[in-house]
DNA sequence: CGCTTTTGACCTGCGC
DNA sequence: GCGCAGGTCAAAAGCG
C-alpha cells in the first residue's frame, strides 16, 4: 500500500446479462468490452494459432488489431492442433472424448450438483462428473471479451466462487478459474492478464445462467415494487 | 460459523 | 508409453 490508488477501470459495472438470454448479445453492455470472439462466428476450418480482436465498441482499441496467443488463452487446444472451438469440437470427427462412451449413458442429464447416495462410488462418481463436464462443455456456448481494467474480477453482477488458478505457458500471468455459486448453476469463467498487455485482462464465459442475476434483482426489485403499486390506481 | 480463496495433487487429452 | 499443459478437485487457511 503505497497510498497511490490504482486507475479506474475502464470498464463499468452492472448492467448484468438476463437470465436465459444468451450472453453474447448482452455482454457488451456490461462494460464495453471488445469482444474476442463468439463460436458461430469463427471459420469452421480455422487452422491459425491466434485470431486478431474485432473492435465491437464504439470507442475505439488502443491496440485494435492486438493479437491475443488463443493457445495459451483457452483451452490449449489451439496451437499446432488448431483452435477447437465449443462448436467444432462438437462437430468435428477428429474430436472424441475417450471417456464418455460408457459413463455418458447414466450421466448425460445429472446435474453436476447432485448428491451422490452412495460413498463408495464416490471416485466413480467423480470420473462420471468429469466425462460429464467434458461432453458438456463441448455443448456449451463459450465466448471471451476484454477489458482494460486493473481489476481481474469484473462485476457483472453474478457471484462467483474461484476453484482453481493455473500457471499458463508463455504467460506472466496465471489464470484463474471462477464458477457461479447459485447451486443449479454450472457457468463457468475463465480470467487472464494478458501478458503482451497487462493492461488487459480476458474474460472468458462458458454456459448460460439459468437464474436471475442477484443484483439485478435487488435492483429491480424495489423497482417492480413501486411499479406495481403505482399501477394499481 | 459459513463462505471464499489458496494451492498442491490429480486427471485427461494430445503430441511425439 | 511418456511427458507436457490445461482443467478440476478438495483440504486447509483466511475472512467477515
Amino acid at each position: 500500500m503505497d497510498g497511490q490508488e490504482p486507475p479506474p477501470p475502464t470498464t463499468l459495472p452492472l448492467q448484468p446479462p438476463l437470465t436465459s438470454l444468451p450472453l453474447l448479445p448482452v455482454l457488451p453492455q456490461i462494460n464495453s468490452p471488445t469482444f474476442l470472439f463468439s463460436p458461430p462466428s469463427l471459420p469452421s476450418s480455422s487452422s491459425s494459432s491466434s485470431l486478431l480482436l474485432k473492435n465491437s465498441n464504439p470507442n475505439p482499441n488502443p491496440n485494435p488489431n492486438l493479437e491475443i496467443d488463443w493457445i495459451s488463452l483457452f483451452s490449449g487446444q489451439a496451437s499446432s492442433r488448431g483452435i477447437v472451438t465449443d462448436e467444432m469440437m462438437v462437430n468435428s470427427n477428429t474430436y472424441r472424448p475417450k471417456t464418455t462412451s460408457q459413463n455418458m449413458s447414466t450421466s448425460t442429464t445429472a446435474p453436476l450438483h447432485e448428491n451422490h447416495e452412495h460413498d463408495h462410488e464416490e471416485n466413480k462418481g467423480n470420473k462420471m462428473r468429469r466425462a460429464a463436464g467434458r461432453m458438456r462443455k463441448a455443448a456449451r456456448p463459450r465466448f471471451a471479451f476484454q477489458t482494460r481494467s486493473a481489476d481481474d474480477i469484473l462485476d457483472d453482477g453474478y457471484r462467483w466462487r474461484k476453484y482453481g488458478q493455473k500457471a499458463v505457458k508463455n504467460s506472466a500471468y496465471p489464470r484463474s478459474y471462477y464458477r457461479c455459486t447459485h447451486h443449479t448453476c454450472n457457468v463457468k469463467k475463465q480470467v487472464q492478464r494478458l501478458s503482451k498487455d497487462t493492461s488487459i485482462v480476458v474474460t472468458t464465459y462458458e454456459g448460460i445462467h439459468n437464474h436471475p442475476c442477484e443484483k439485478l434483482m435487488e435492483t429491480l426489485t424495489p423497482l417492480l415494487r413501486q411499479m406495481q403499486f403505482l399501477s394499481s390506481f
